[in-house]
DNA sequence: ATCAATGCAAAGGTTTTGCAAAAAT
DNA sequence: ATTTTTGCAAAACCTTTGCATTGAT
């Protein structure tokens, strides 16, 4: 279970198990493949818990992230957002987001490329490799075919 | 010479060439390797420029995002960063960094792997990549040697 | 002369913090 | 019983916006 596990690393670390602090793990879980922002976590858990507050929703997402369970990720809209790591469940997995530089949609896919590039990193500057983003920018398909437009009107 | 090139970019798009984008530009220019933020931009500016004010610099910045000749970046501390853009000098630099979750370092280096992937994207999503970074976070040397040595006094 | 860009100050929106009350160990 | 965590509100913070003035074409 999940969760146990959650509850072991939290007292592990000397830090308490509340109610809130699984909410909120749940919340993300139970929504994956999203990057959800603080105050959208907080909405969908005031559905279960209508009490919560916003200040307890950031708290517990910088004990997420300090324990690996959580990664954050910006795609430069002013929100940061959360996703559940993967470095608990499996080695790696490789989660990559393509994100429109116009309608700011965000494509995620996966790929394994990084190893040399880790390895490297390990070799020449002793930096061990926790976690890694590729964020790529550019024009998604829809956008891509206006902006031709655009150019031609001009 | 650099400058010419800017100048005639922002005339292209009926935006109009003033003293202030010019120095915004020369300031990231001559901060090459670093990560400035718009603060730090400001307080650079303001040395050859006392009047010059911190809502310019934004606006400055977002025009330079947009003409391709900066690049946003950010290390999660909470302040969006601002480096030249490799676009304009050769087909493609590939500049990523690698980011101490402890102390914040930011080690910078180049690599080239995201061709394949970049080309993958396009073929099934139709997504034009014009930017790309790859963000590893992680342990620097010095504090991954301090918490090895946490670790054990646990 | 026209229209965009600037500077200042105020507003905006996200995230953090202080503190008393509540909950977990 | 002790200590952390919570919730609320206020504060802090970076960034954007409104508007009159200045500056570029």
């Amino acid at each position: 279970m999940e969760q146990d596990c959650f509850k072991k690393v939290l007292r592990e670390r000397g830090l308490k198990v509340t109610n809130q602090r699984l909410l909120v793990l749940e919340t993300i879980a139970g929504h994956p493949g999203e990057h959800l922002t603080a105050e959208e976590i907080h909405g969908l858990a005031r559905d279960r818990y209508p009490e919560i507050g916003l200040a307890t929703i950031y708290r517990t997402l910088q004990v997420l992230v300090e324990l690996d369970v959580i990664d954050k990720v910006s795609f430069d809209d002013g929100f940061v957002r959360y996703e559940l790591g993967d470095a608990k469940k499996e080695k790696r997995h490789h989660h990559h987001h393509a994100i429109c530089r116009k309608c700011g949609k965000v494509i995620s896919f996966e790929g394994d490329l990084l190893e040399t590039l880790e390895e490297a990193l390990y070799d020449t500057e002793g930096f061990i490799v926790t976690d890694h983003e590729v964020k790529l920018t550019g024009y998604c398909r829809d956008c891509a075919k206006e902006k031709q437009e655009d150019g031609r009107s001009l």
